[in-house]
Order: C-alpha cells, then sequence, then structure tokens
DNA sequence: TGAATAGTGTCTGTGAGACAATATTAT
DNA sequence: ATAATATTGTCTCACAGACACTATTCA
C-alpha cells in the first residue's frame, strides 16, 4: 500500500510499479459448446430424432487424467479470455467463427488440485453439419438422453442428465438451491458426477440453463442450424433446448417475422415437402 | 506439457507439479452498488422524488489518481471472487448482507496500466434507508439525473449518461454494436469518460442494461425497498430502473401476488394515506 | 375546499393455447 | 391408398394498455 503514497505522476508510479506486491493466480477458459445432432430413424417417413449435443474432450494427462471436461486451456498475457477460448476451440476442435458468449467465471479456491486456477467459462453454439470432419481423437460429441428437473420437499430442485457419446453414459445430479428469494440465481451442488473433470458438471448445468432462457428472448437458436432451414426443423431445435413439445401454430407465429421463405423445398421424404427459410438477421 | 507425461497417480503428479508453468495475473473483485435514493420535495403533498442512484469511490491513489472507480481490489488467494467482494463492501462501506450477483469478467490486456488484471464485475442491490450511516470519506453516491439512449443510423446504439452527486457531474457517452444479430450481447465502446477509472464506465452500463432485464422477470427490486413499503413507492423504483412510467392498474396486477398487505399505514403526506405492504417471499 | 396520491372498475385489443381441418408427398 | 409431415384457420381465454372513476387525507 505505502508504494502509492510518494509519486509525482502516473507515469512514474508505473515505472515503479512492483508487480508482484499482490499474489497472482492462473486463469482458464472453458467452453461449453451446444449443438443439435440428428439420428437417422428407420421408418423412412419420420423425419430425424434430434438431439441435444455437448462436446466433450477426454483428459490424457493429469489432474482428472480419463475424465471428461470441457474443451479449454491457459489463458495467456496478450489475449483475452474469449480469445483464448477461440484459440483453443481452433486448435483443439478446428473450429471457427462461431457465436459465443460468457457464461459465468468460476473462482472456487479448490476447484482445482494444482493450485488456485479461476476459470471463466463460454457458451459457443453450432451447426453439427458444417463439421462433421476433423474432431481430434480426444473429443466427443455427447447427446443428452435423458433430463429431469424436479422439486423436491424443501423447496430445492434436483437436476438430473444423462448423456451419452454412443459408447459411454455420464450421469450428473445436482442440487440447486437458490441463493436469494427474490432472484433467480441458484447454488449448485453436485450431488453424483463420476467423470467429469473439475466443476464442469456445474458449468453443463448452468450454461443450459442459460441457453433455455436466452432462446426464448433472443434469435440464438439459429446458430444451431445451418443457412436453410425448414420451420419444423427449427422447431424440433426450439423443442430440444426448451426440453418440451410446442404447438405448430403458435411456433410459426413467434417466429413468423425472425425467417424469410425461399423459393427452395426440401423433397424426398416420403411425405410433403417443406418449404426452405433463412434466417431473417 | 512434458512434466505431466510420466506420473503414475494423481497423487503423485500433485506432489511434484510446478505451479510456475503458466503465466500467472491478478483477479480483482468490484461491484457495481445500486440504490434508490429520495430527494424531499418543496410541495409539501408531492411524493420525494427519486432517483436511480450508484455508489462510486474516489481514487486516492495511482494509477487514475482522483479518478472516480467502483469498490473493489485484489482477490486473494483464500476466496472467491464473491468472498472478496463482500470483503471489500464490508471494510470499506460497512455494508452487510446485501443481495448480490456476478455481472462479467473483463479481461482485456490493457485494461489495467500496471500489469495484466483482470476483473470481475458484481451487482449489488441496497436500500439506501439502512446505511444512511458510516459512508468513507472518499465515497459518494451518485444520481442518475440524465440517461439517454439513440439508435445512429448504422444501427449501434448511443448512451449517454449523466450522474451527479450534489457536487460534481460525471459524463459518459458509450456506441453499444451488437455482437451477433442473433443475440443481445454488445460491444460496449466508449466515447465520452473523463472522470472514471479503468473500464468501469462499461461496467456501468452493461450493470444497468442487466438490472434492467432482471427486474422484468425477477423479484430483486424488493432488494431496493426497505422490509414495509407502499405501492406507491414500489412502482417508483420500477419507473426509475425501467426509466418509464407505469400505469397504475397494471402495475398493482403484476406485483399483487408478490406482496402482502399489512395493517399499517403511511400517514401524514398531504394526502390519502396508503396501506404499508411486505414482500411475500 | 383543493391538491395530491391511493386504489378500483372496466373496456378493448393483442396474443398465446388449443384443436381442427386441409395439403402434399413417397412408397 | 396410406402414413407422415406441412401449413393454415379459428375459437377462446388471459392479460396488458388505457382511461375513468371513487376514496381519503392534510394544510
Amino acid at each position: 500500500m505505502s508504494q502509492e503514497e510518494n509519486y509525482k505522476s502516473e507515469k512514474e508510479f508505473l515505472e515503479n510499479y512492483n508487480s508482484n506486491a499482490f499474489e497472482k493466480l492462473s486463469l482458464t477458459s472453458d467452453t461449453l459448446i451446444f449443438s443439435v445432432s440428428e439420428e437417422k430413424q428407420e421408418n423412412y417417413r419420420k423425419l430425424n430424432e434430434k438431439y441435444f449435443s455437448i462436446l466433450l474432450v477426454k483428459r490424457t494427462t493429469y489432474p482428472f487424467k480419463d475424465k471428461w471436461c470441457l474443451p479449454g486451456g491457459f489463458v495467456k498475457m496478450d489475449e483475452t479470455g474469449e480469445e483464448a477460448a477461440k484459440r483453443i476451440l481452433a486448435s483443439e476442435a478446428n473450429l471457427h467463427d462461431i457465436y459465443m458468449e460468457q457464461l459465468y467465471t468460476y473462482s472456487d479456491v479448490d476447484r482445482d488440485p494444482r493450485m488456485r486456477i479461476v476459470s471463466t467459462a463460454y457458451i459457443a453454439l453450432i451447426d453439427k453439419n458444417k463439421i462433421q470432419d476433423k474432431l481430434n481423437d480426444n473429443a466427443s460429441w455427447f447427446n443428452v438422453v435423458d433430463y429431469n428437473e424436479e422439486i423436491s420437499n424443501d423447496g430445492s430442485i434436483l437436476v438430473s442428465y444423462k448423456l451419452n457419446n454412443g459408447n459411454e453414459d455420464i450421469f450428473i445430479k445436482c442440487k440447486k438451491t437458490r441463493i436469494n428469494k427474490t432472484s433467480e440465481n441458484y447454488n449448485y451442488e453436485i450431488l453424483e458426477n463420476e467423470k467429469l473433470a473439475f466443476d464442469h458438471a456445474k458449468v453443463i448445468i448452468q450454461g443450459r440453463e442459460r441457453l433455455q432462457n436466452k432462446i426464448e428472448y433472443t434469435d440464438i437458436a439459429f446458430n444451431l442450424v445451418g443457412e436453410y432451414f425448414t420451420l419444423g426443423e427449427l422447431q424440433q431445435v426450439y423443442e430440444i433446448v426448451l426440453g418440451k413439445k410446442l404447438l405448430d401454430p403458435a411456433f410459426r407465429r413467434i417466429i413468423a417475422d425472425k425467417v424469410v421463405k425461399t423459393n427452395k423445398e426440401k423433397k424426398g421424404e416420403g411425405h410433403r415437402p417443406s418449404a426452405l427459410f433463412k434466417y431473417n438477421g
């Protein structure tokens, strides 16, 4: 504290500043990448079933070796947290120009066993059709195959997830408690989590909640579909993110002024073809 | 990278971990404290005029000596960002048990002239009537006396603020540009800012926006009033935060199931007395 | 009594929820 | 023809916006 007292100018102060006066820590960026994946149906008439999916990476090194985690890494001294997140996605998963926003900064003292590491988590949304190629060996898409939320007696909410990548299941169970009765902010206590490293189970739960909220009052859903899409496909995306069925006419009313009809059609599906639309950005 | 390769267990790895393998930085917590202040009117019949107000602290040391900033400081190694924010508010302004939530983490490389410092900003809401005492000499409440938002030709939004603490004006002008056409996230470019340190002008603008949004779908407004309040007072709080007048019947409908009428009354105001209500948490 | 706020009644239009009906394709 | 989805029409109900009206106090 006393070091600042006697300088005559900011310039002089800065020249003499001891940047080690305060303890330092490391900062990482972790990105929660959401997408919607399709699964071909046996019945040729039916639409492909869609799943909400998350990209996870298997750790090959300690700590949490062999556990799954969000793609992330250390923030370098010459980049912002978001720049770091983008750099890592480009190098680890060959992803470029994707929608990204900051989710939350996690600063629990013991969240990393190595040392004090604070992490800023980001949410990213991509259209999975664009990027079937070049996934790193350690990376894998997990579908949310089961999702449940129930209110317990004491007013807290029990959330459970089941993720699957075609090969392996991940279960998460979490107890959400309101931090304050006036707000929608929760404390997340992980009750069950065998396979996810760090506090990433919490990030996934909190991130999905954010996406569910934002899809209702923004247009971010369009980042999950390609340039051309049918209204049925778009509706499926909303339904998967929201976790509930929507009524066709209501949905069409809501998005009517967000899309433009093109003269293209999607044909050959065993039923009436549907018009392809574009986002009216 | 190579250090992790050869350990047989996580325990062994951690015992040998070199925590200086990556560059480190400093983390600070800054808190944007909002409140609503009253100003006695000359006309005895009229209600007190209310202002949206923000607590700022005058810096006494470099950098940004003599500029105003948000109360904040370095996060210690044994506390989370939010704990640091609370510790600082307790010590600097004698504020305890106040509503707080995380706003955003600012990590621009040059945001602090001393060195690389990342800051997590928090929003806090308090009832100003509770805390007229014991403000630090350097701290001062600024009222938002003028606030304007206009859309410019290129689609960006020009935001201007005028703050006043009874003694001094602070002007801020900022250009908001959508980062992405699908979302409500903006890039904030400060065009005018003489008196605020660091990137705190941006924090104020972003924080107020957050509050405006959240007051519509949560009950956080109740953190800005005391235990007992009249519906007129509560309505004023909403109006000030939202920056627009509300119609009485509509407002009463909206909050009807959030409040409970008590048998207390507020009398002696030169007009019909009004019932005091409590929050129905 | 008058100025000011407190509090309520009610009309209207918008928009969401619900359900029904029609349209069109591949097999 | 049939199964499946695409697309539109319309009824109803809830609710926000708007305005008018009544109630009550203190100087």
